[in-house]
DNA sequence: TGTACATCAGTGAACGCGCGTTCACTGATGTAC
DNA sequence: TGTACATCAGTGAACGCGCGTTCACTGATGTAC
């Protein structure tokens, strides 16, 4: 989108690959996505995937490990940005989630969707490994999530006993589970409605509703 | 499972041909399940196979009408039955929620999963009648948790405004992120973690937190 | 009760296409001396 | 600056397999008279 670019004739052809993989993928499911068209939409013959990717699900692991990098810096920016233009950490939270939010929906071809999501309905098409690779992905945003919320739980102690890595996992389950009725409805907001009201519920559990 | 079965010769094996279509479509997705496989598990040839249906979307279709209706019927006894046991309105929907995320889990194969969901990511794969069929199932359970909210509003007017259609599609939301996570995790009460963190944001927004 | 016919629930063989993958080869670019 | 060689980024042709689908046919069961 930005910034630094590939630039060797061979990363702008891998790169070509990879994003066009990522949208039909997100469209349409992996086994469904064909080798064969990736080719032709980059330009390249069916032997020239095979020199960036060792076989399909190489080309599965290289974009999961892409996509969960990209959402790891970009969660982390988010993050950093809302911990420096609020000093209430809650306040903080909350403003990071509506941006990432905000990031969710505008993924690649407008049609929002997380890879994680479509792979993990694809499973016993992938490999150990592959499977690792989602783990991981996940298990960084509860992590960052969690991190959000201990800062918040010091500040503003919970009435009642709560469990901070649940609260994290909603975060997650939430924008999942946004997506995918999102996409059938084919309604674009419905990521942004549904984390409002899961922040409405984070101001609840440490401040109270009526607020 | 119970009651009355298909008992003509015919009923059988198209019910065994939906039943092994359900847990691979959950478990490796719509394209990745093979027609071959199928009539191998199910002992019948593949020509068997297209005299119960007239091709491989006729079969998602028909496995969706099944269990969408199945889940229709689910979740109406479900909340029926939690009516009759709870006079209030607020206990009912919170008892009926806990069941139906119980019913969630207790899927075909032991690993919980959605049909709409595994199928909204596979796209492109199906007609407009498929996708109507996947947004109308996801309607009704709208409808369903939104009746159950505007009981439980009149005896709890919530405190601020609410918007009671968000908040039913919160259930669905909660319900089809948990499953994804859960899948990923391994985990198999992530579901009822989640909806047990919805349902203590319904109290909370009812009758306060509190409590 | 027996015969004629219709429907049910399939079989068996064949089809063509598209898929992922391999392999020997190649032209352009980069590096060493 | 020129030549020799290596690496990069592919090409082109071929492969075999499995997939969804078709079609002519069939044995068992049900129904009418």
């Amino acid at each position: 989108m930005s910034g630094l670019k590939a630039h060797t004739k061979g990363e702008r052809t891998r790169t070509a690959l990879l994003n066009l993989a990522e949208t039909a993928i997100l469209e349409k499911g992996y086994a469904a996505t064909s080798i064969e068209e990736l080719v032709a939409a980059a330009g390249v013959t069916k032997s020239g995937f095979f020199y960036h990717f060792a076989d399909k699900v190489d080309l599965a692991k290289a974009l999961l490990r892409r996509d969960s990098a990209a959402i790891e810096t970009g969660l982390t920016e988010i993050f950093e940005a809302a911990a420096a233009a609020h000093a209430d950490p809650l306040d903080a939270l909350l403003e990071g989630l509506a941006q990432s939010a905000f990031a969710a929906a505008a993924s690649p071809s407008s049609r929002p969707g997380c890879l994680s999501a479509a792979l993990s309905y694809q499973d016993a098409l992938m490999d150990d490994e592959l499977r690792a690779l989602v783990r991981e992905g996940l298990g960084f945003r509860r992590r960052i999530y969690r991190a959000q919320l201990e800062k918040v739980a010091e500040t503003y102690p919970p009435r009642a006993t709560v469990d901070l890595d649940a609260l994290a996992d909603m975060a997650i389950a939430v924008s999942q589970g946004a997506i995918i009725v999102g996409r059938v409805h084919e309604s674009a907001d419905f990521v942004h409605a549904q984390i409002a009201l899961y922040r409405a519920y984070l101001r609840g559990v440490f401040v109270g509703l009526a607020r």
